[in-house]
RNA sequence: GGGCGAAUAGCUCAGCUGGUUCAGAGCGCCUGCCUUACACGCAGGAUGUCGGGGGUUCGAAUCCCUCUUCGCCCACCA
């Protein structure tokens, strides 16, 4: 603990050791906090990585946030849960095993279901869920302890129960629709789960010849190949060109099947021909149309989206796209493909592998959503939910006003079995759907079948809020941490997990399972492309966390990021994206290294905490700090509370970097060298404002925070910071009186750094300085005492030493100087500030830069005469706007009056 | 096609309820410094028609309209 500590902080040095540490303190269990075991809630789910997923920086954003505002929030006392868990992701999962086994030349046919879903546990076993262990290099401070897995017994339990009782209520169905399927992955998939994307495709335009040879109707259609299973064209009832026809028959081409033309309100006149061929087994419309008119479903496609027995042989077994081209091919040497036109229009694509998705019909499970929907709206209409941004509401809104029926089932086998069997007597036949499994019909004891299908994924999700607290099950932490509060999600998977959490929550429990919903932005590249594996523009966050430390990493990811907006990173150039967190954090470890090894410098060793100071004891300087501290206290806090982190870390940094670092750490070393006066007070102010700052920036760089934080004197080597009480405002501390006076001091500092940089003088030369209130020759009508500046003036005279060290003075003066020629700034309230450089320097050049400025002043002044000459302005704004209007005016007049005195002592022409 | 958002310094972005944060921060750039916490640093400096146009107002980066460009969500015009 008192080793001397390097120069250069090396995050992968402590940062494991201290995660360590915490995680064996238990620091991270709900009551661990400083608010103790009866302290109110607070209850953030992780969104469950898939098992097999490895760390990204979509994760590393989601996570950051989600451990920075729990590390807020248990530090403020409450009793802060962040569950985590990861989720066995059905289709991803199994595509990834089907994938090792591809490479031993099998199929998951091959294996057979038991044995493919053995390897895939043993596969899932193997990897271990490393991804956790990864969120944990980045510092999430999740209850590891309650970690889930949703093929866990207690959340089968759990998906089970939801199953059965939604299909007691009537609101789980099987039905025979269209549904979105892969054929690639070989299931069904829910409408969020195809991926509509804009494509550039084409629009053929097909001649179906009427079947008395009368002439024909025309169809345009984006999918030629679908026509083999066409069993009608139709056309809008109303349509004049194609009234007549309504009722007779077409021949098929290529199938040479008749076909009814039947009339449909459905169909749009003014699109394509004002005709539509009609495929009921391939295209959800058609299915519908279908339906109206009694017509027959021909499914032309294999599961794997080739051609099938119902279509011709010489299309029998050819892939779909082969065959639309054969299709076309056939109509256009028949003389029947009347045109072919570029059409852009929206493609269902597989979300886990990116095929195109296939509407086939066939037998699912649905769940009925618009039950479900209505309160989850409301809830959000009373504002009892509420989202971050705003906006995002809207998406919510829409989503579920339209919303459609879920299909859940699954044509996999990786995943939470479809708990229904079905009784294989022929005279039963009947369907149980049951809690426990079945060996026999309950109704007849004849044999049973479970159901092959499997559940989807987001089915055990959505239940996660309760399901991860031991429901079905009324248990303690059920009571304690449901409903919870925040939830930090992707804005892709609004729809998928975070609505139907709130409509899962509302059925089984009428309850939101959390009130805020925060949507973070997305992880791109400089070109503002999406970060992916595909399009190799990822960064690895475990990389980052190596070179640059994860809490550098964390400040680039919360600081790069302002409410709802997506974050840049450069793929190309780590140091220009984490060089920022770096450098802070290093800034921090030594200013950590300066407070510290001054404590217990001779000849005041402070043994323990340092002692409490009294009011009266205080510098400006002091004063100054501790309103600046109590000021970021409230900055911060506020910013965290509003979900606004980007806005906290500049804050802190801000007051640790510019405040704290540049100018109190500066201010004080005189004081803590040597026996000078106050030395201990000092080092008090700096130790207990460095601790705030500490505290309010740990949510966002836990390592660093803690390692300096343990550090300080009189710390127990069990104290953490991670669960130190959030520093609270202080109105003793609020002092505008310093914040203004000291202000002034860092002016006249830096004016006399400019004239120095400006004159080139050498760093080391020290110069003499004079400042004054009033410019004015003496004895001259303009010079008349004003009580403020004399005020000013007795600050920085408190401030001397602070002044003439800062600004490297061999001597200050405050009044006027009997010398003309040097350096001159005037500042915003008219104190003169002149640094005499003699033959040093160039009175034509100081005279042009004296003039710049005064006109630019001028300008300033003018237009503000102008502002206050407007009878409008004097008139409609308010009397302080006036009033301050007024100051401004006078203000910049004084300072420019000021500042043409002084060219006038020049001699300037 | 419907809904929503964004455009501010070379880059990434703050700027919230119209006027004291009003034109800012970080990075980059220029100048000078190895000043006994830190060169991952210190000090000083340059940089903008606040996307174009119109309007409301005493006053607009901020509110309204419009155009342009970019992005997100949704969508069974085949």
């Amino acid at each position: 603990m008192t080793e001397p500590l390097a120069p250069q902080y090396n995050p992968s040095a402590i940062e494991s050791a201290l995660y360590a540490w915490w995680q064996e303190r238990g620091l991270f269990a709900p009551e661990a906090g400083p608010g103790g075991p009866d302290a109110p809630p607070y209850v953030i789910m992780m969104p469950p990585p898939n098992v097999t997923a490895v760390l990204h920086m979509g994760h590393g954003l989601n996570n950051t946030v989600q451990d920075v505002l729990i590390r807020f929030e248990r530090m403020r006392g409450r009793r802060a849960l962040w569950l985590p868990g990861t989720d066995h992701a059905g289709i991803a999962t199994q595509n990834v095993v089907e994938r090792l086994l591809a490479r031993e030349g099998l199929t998951r046919f091959d294996v057979g279901r038991e044995a493919f879903v053995e390897r895939v546990w043993a596969y899932v076993s193997q990897t271990g869920a490393a991804i956790l262990d990864q969120l944990k290099a980045i510092g999430s401070s999740a209850d590891w302890a309650r970690t889930y897995f949703t093929l866990d017994e207690d959340l089968s339990r759990a998906v089970r129960e939801a199953f059965v009782s939604l299909y007691e209520a009537g609101l789980v169905y099987r039905g025979h629709y269209i549904i979105n399927w892969c054929p690639r992955c070989l299931t069904a998939l829910s409408n969020e789960e195809a991926e509509k994307t804009e494509t550039d495709g084409r629009i053929w335009y097909l001649r179906y010849p009427l079947a008395d040879g009368s002439g024909y109707v025309t169809v345009a259609t984006t999918r030629p190949e679908t026509m083999l299973g066409d069993t009608a064209v139709a056309v809008h009832p109303e349509d004049d060109r194609y009234r007549p026809l309504i009722g007779r028959e077409l021949r098929l081409p290529l199938v040479d099947r008749l076909v009814p033309i039947v009339a449909d309100d459905a169909i749009d006149p003014a699109f394509g021909t004002g005709a539509v061929k009609v495929t009921p087994a391939h295209d959800p419309a058609d299915f519908e149309i279908g339906r109206r008119h009694q017509l027959p479903s021909i499914d032309v496609m294999t599961p794997d989206a080739r051609i099938s027995l119902a279509a011709p042989d010489r299309f029998q077994g050819l892939d779909r796209f082969e065959a639309r081209r054969r299709v076309v091919a056939e109509f256009e040497a028949g003389g029947l493909l009347e045109k072919t036109e570029p059409h852009r229009h929206a493609v269902g694509h597989c979300y886990r592998c990116g095929t195109v998705v296939e509407p086939r019909l066939s037998d699912q499970w649905f769940v009925r959503m618009a039950p479900l929907a209505r309160p989850a709206l409301e809830k959000y209409r009373d504002g009892t939910l509420r989202f971050i941004p705003e906006r995002r509401g809207d998406d919510y809104t829409q989503w579920l006003e339209g919303i459609r029926d879920w299909c859940i089932s699954r044509q996999l086998w990786w995943g939470h079995r479809i708990p229904v069997w079905y009784c294989q007597s022929d005279r039963c036949a009947r369907t149980t759907v049951s809690r426990t499994d079945l060996d026999a019909c309950p109704a007849c004891g004849g044999p049973v079948r479970q159901d092959e299908d499997v559940l989807d994924t987001w089915f055990s999700s959505w239940l996660v809020p309760f399901s991860s607290l031991g429901w079905p099950d009324r248990t303690a932490d059920l009571a304690t941490f449901y409903p919870g509060h925040s939830l930090v999600s992707a804005p892709e998977i609004l729809f998928f997990w975070v609505a139907r959490m709130i409509m899962a929550g509302l059925h089984f429990l009428g309850e939101v399972p959390y009130t805020d919903v925060y949507l973070h932005g997305t992880v791109r590249d400089t070109q503002h492309r999406k970060m992916s594996k595909s399009l190799g523009n990822g960064i690895d966050p475990l990389e980052v966390v190596e070179r640059y430390g994860a809490d550098a990493l964390r400040y680039s990811l919360v600081s790069g990021m302002s409410v709802g907006t997506d974050v840049i990173l450069d793929p190309d150039d780590l140091e220009a994206s984490f060089a920022a967190g770096r450098n802070f954090a290093n800034k921090l470890w030594n200013a950590g290294r300066f407070i510290l090894s001054n404590l217990d410098r001779p000849p005041r060793p402070l043994a323990g905490a340092p002692r409490a100071v009294r009011r009266d004891e205080l510098t400006l300087a002091d004063r100054w700090i501790i309103a600046r501290c109590d000021l970021t206290v409230r900055e911060a806090t506020e910013a965290y509370e509003k979900f606004r982190l980007n806005e906290a870390a500049a804050a802190v940094y801000r007051f640790l970097w510019s405040d704290l670092a540049d100018w109190y750490i500066e201010q004080i070393k005189p004081r803590l060298y040597g026996d000078a006066p106050g030395g201990d007070v000092a080092r008090a102010v700096a130790i207990q404002t460095f601790d705030a700052a500490l505290r309010l920036l740990h949510p966002i760089m836990p390592f660093i925070t803690e390692a300096l934080w343990r550090r300080f004197p009189g710390r127990p080597a069990t104290a953490s910071i991670s669960v130190a009480p959030w520093p609270r405002p202080d109105n003793r501390a609020t002092d505008a009186a310093a914040l203004a006076e000291f202000e002034r001091v860092q002016q006249v500092v830096s004016a006399i750094r400019g004239i120095r940089a400006e004159y080139g003088v050498p760093p080391g030369q020290a110069v003499r300085a004079f400042v004054s209130q009033d410019g004015a020759e003496p004895g001259s009508s303009a010079n008349r005492a004003a009580p403020a500046g004399a005020r000013a003036l007795a600050a920085l005279e408190r401030e001397r030493t602070t002044v003439e060290r800062l600004a490297k003075l061999s001597a200050l003066t405050l009044g006027e100087s009997g010398e003309r020629v040097g350096g001159h700034a005037v500042l915003p309230d008219g104190t003169s500030v002149f640094v005499p450089l003699g033959d040093a320097i160039d009175v034509g050049r100081e005279c042009l830069r004296l003039g710049a400025e005064a006109d630019r002043l001028g300008g300033l002044v003018s237009a503000q005469h102008k502002k206050l000459g407007n009878v409008q302005f004097v008139a409609r704004a308010p009397a302080d706007v006036v009033a301050r209007e007024r100051d401004k005016l006078s203000a910049w007049a004084e300072q420019r009056e000021v500042l043409l005195r002084k060219r006038e002592r020049l001699g300037c022409g």
